[in-house]
RNA sequence: GGAUGGAUUCCCGAGUGGCCAAAGGGGACAGACUGUAAAUCUGCUGCAAAUUGCUUCGGUGGUUCGAAUCCACCUCCAUCCA
């Protein structure tokens, strides 16, 4: 199976400017595409890592892949999807971001030997002059047409400000000068990205009269049509020390049954037909299919040692057994103890099981909260610092939130 | 620049002088049931030294015994006119 049938095979494709010429082009690796990534924040997310796996598969089949850093097009934002402005961030920031992203992103591409390229539109964007631009791109953009855009048409309702406007024209000059400098000659992004890719192409095609690709990845939306990789905190974030890999194993452990062989098939590497035997697989049995896609996209991002972690952990926590060494712990400073005592109240807030304190004594009066596998029932229960101190001092606050505290 | 409508708690959205920490829904959280799933049912959802106190209704001032509610100014958003 080439390249292009396995992407179609996982359900990645989306939509295509010329199914049968990307075809060919894919799976003779002759290819050279670009994905961008706007640093909107300091760490990439599961949204980026579809992408990521996008690049790798791409170049391991022998395609060059170019990553993009927006940080030209950072500064503008783009509206899709967005209901509205984005918060603007400062240049700093955004600098900031695109180092971050760089530190992340080769983890996945390997960009040795001029194998993948690392480039930021800042380059050509920053330094270009209104009059000469306008003049020459904005001269093949339709407002009319751009009007039209699904992604403009959404933002009709609630306001749309000139700055982010210029967005879809950033991006596409983003590809006439990747084509230019690279002979980059295919765009892929999220589905969300379609009439921002579509610009560039046709302004490839206007401007120098050359054919150009584009090609958008299904998002991954859960069953209930949401994307995924959001949870209530915000995203699931890939550097550990925003999302920690036992949280980011537990994302996955937890997706509802409907989703489970969808995630298999787009964001692991696995096998097709391991994952085809998978999809016979029913009730509680796709349990242990979470089990699989959490270890397996864990060993992705954070490396085996530390899926290996997160999996022990998890055991020791919900099916008893395995290794409680590696769980999320909770560290208490001196200043949390009064003479030497300190409240369950207390515990719940400091370990961040807890937002407060009241919502602390909501869970236990609901009857939420355990110490050591006993119920606590008293709001006032307290412990003392020995007691903590002892060892393995473990709080739980629902069904899925552990930590072990320690002094 | 002009006219009109608007800004309420995590989100949507009621509230037009005291009975308002603010209806209702969604979400989140907790409980039951389960498979660390979904669905369903129940509770809960500003903060705290917690039968009480404190801080919230875009911002700042004012009227009043008392303001989310009335007045003035300001900021932002939407629609129409230029």
């Amino acid at each position: 199976m080439k390249i292009y049938e396995e992407l179609q095979a996982r359900g990645l494709l989306a939509q295509l400017t010329d199914a049968e010429e990307i075809r060919e082009l894919i799976n003779n690796g002759s290819a050279t595409f670009y994905i961008g990534f706007d640093p909107t924040a300091d760490s990439l997310h599961v949204g980026h890592f579809m992408a990521l796996c996008l690049m790798k598969r791409l170049q391991e089949a022998g395609n060059k892949p170019i990553a993009l850093i927006g940080g030209g097009t950072g500064m503008i934002g783009d509206p899709s999807g967005r209901s509205d402005l984005r918060t603007m961030m400062t240049k700093e920031d955004i600098a900031h971001n695109c180092e971050c992203f760089k530190k992340q992103m080769s983890r996945f591409i390997d960009f040795s030997e001029g194998k993948a390229l690392m480039v930021n539109n800042a380059e050509w964007l920053a330094g270009l002059n209104y009059i000469e631009f306008i003049r020459d791109i904005g001269v093949h953009f339709s407002v009319n047409r751009m009007l039209t855009a699904e992604c403009y048409k959404q933002r009709m309702e609630k306001g749309l400000s000139f700055l982010e406007f210029n967005y879809m024209i950033m991006q596409s000059y983003d590809f006439l000068e990747l084509f230019q400098r690279y002979g980059c000659n295919m765009q892929f992004g999220g589905d969300d990205q379609w009439s921002n890719m579509l610009g560039g192409t046709e302004l490839i095609r206007r401007k120098l009269g050359k054919d150009a690709y584009a090609m958008t990845i299904t998002l991954l939306l859960n069953s209930e049509g949401k994307k995924m990789g959001k949870t209530q905190k915000g995203a699931v974030w890939l550097d550990p020390n925003k999302t920690s890999p036992f949280e980011f194993y537990q994302y996955w452990r937890n997706v509802a049954d409907a989703d489970v062989l969808k995630c298999l098939r787009m964001l692991t590497f696995l096998p097709l037909e391991q994952i085809n035997e998978m999809d016979k697989w029913e009730g509680s049995q796709l349990n242990e299919a979470k089990e699989i896609l959490a270890f397996e996209l864990t060993n992705l991002v954070h490396g085996e040692a530390e899926a290996e972690k997160a999996k022990e952990a998890a055991k020791a926590l919900f099916a008893g057994g395995g290794s409680l060494e590696n769980m999320p712990t909770a560290k208490l400073g001196d200043d949390k103890f009064m003479e030497g005592k300190i409240d369950i109240l207390g515990i719940l807030v400091a370990s961040g099981l807890a937002a407060s304190r009241s919502e602390a004594r909501r869970a236990v009066e609901q009857g939420g909260v355990t110490v050591q596998g006993e119920k606590v029932s008293d709001i006032k229960a307290s412990y003392s610092k020995e007691e903590i101190a002892d060892g393995e001092f473990i709080v739980k606050k629902g069904k899925k939130s552990f930590k072990k505290i320690t002094i």
